[in-house]
DNA sequence: CGGTATCCTGGCTGATACTG
DNA sequence: CAGTATCAGCCAGGATACCG
């Protein structure tokens, strides 16, 4: 479960533009989709829920990451034909998966955001 | 104006701009930082070994992200008074373990880039 | 060697208006 | 309700030149 075989002294990603793991990093932690995956794991929602919740997100940003979300395979757009229009999305297998090392993270930062404002302040007073 | 929130789900991550759990994500997991605190995964590094170990970091970006994760306390920067200078940088207690949600997060991606790559295609071809 | 300073561009992003 | 379309601004990031 190691990142890479690089424990020597080697460059660190291939840098290779066709879904990298810096590729797919960069649009997997990106600003909006990770809140959205968040959003999503306590089951489906719809569009205007998620504008809700998501605070500060533009409808633009929500369809835009929404799209590129389910092109990568995290989530999955349910279509009703009803009127007016219902679209649900929920989170695939993967997309479930995906949302656990990101927990992980955020808990880091919820544990850690306080030492990083002290050594932010810290840092800037000795300048 | 903010709008209510949601009286069943909560809204997801405030959004201060001060230090708040989205800030501290946005600036670990952007770009460069992630690679440099890899990078020194294996033990101080001068600021060129790890120009030649980021593939197509330039030194601009790498001086500014450096920076950044000294301020915020992930890594120290260490300066030897000699000629011609050196300066070796390091990760700190706290910059070592952020890689650790940070390498379960690259697993993740290693193990699932195929897998998105394949949905990718999928997706383009139905449209 | 290890940076700064400066300029500049492209893409991300928000605002606004419109629609099936 | 759930989007699209269009436009404009900003800023992350690259290129280049210079410096202690």
């Amino acid at each position: 479960m190691k990142p890479q075989q690089n424990v020597t002294k080697n460059s660190i990603f291939p840098d290779n533009e066709n879904c990298s793991v810096r590729d797919v990093l960069s649009k997997l932690t990106s600003k909006w989709p990770m809140l959205i995956l968040f959003a999503l794991l306590d089951g489906p929602e719809r569009f205007s829920s998620l504008q809700r919740r998501i605070e500060n997100i533009s409808r633009r940003m929500l369809t835009v990451s929404l799209r590129q979300l389910e092109r990568d395979g995290y989530i999955h757009r349910q279509v009703y034909p009803e009127v007016p229009p219902r679209v649900e999305y929920t989170l695939t297998k993967m997309g479930n998966t995906a949302t656990i090392p990101l927990i992980e993270l955020v808990g880091w930062a919820e544990r850690n955001h306080n030492e990083i404002r002290s050594c932010r302040e810290k840092f800037d007073a000795d300048k």
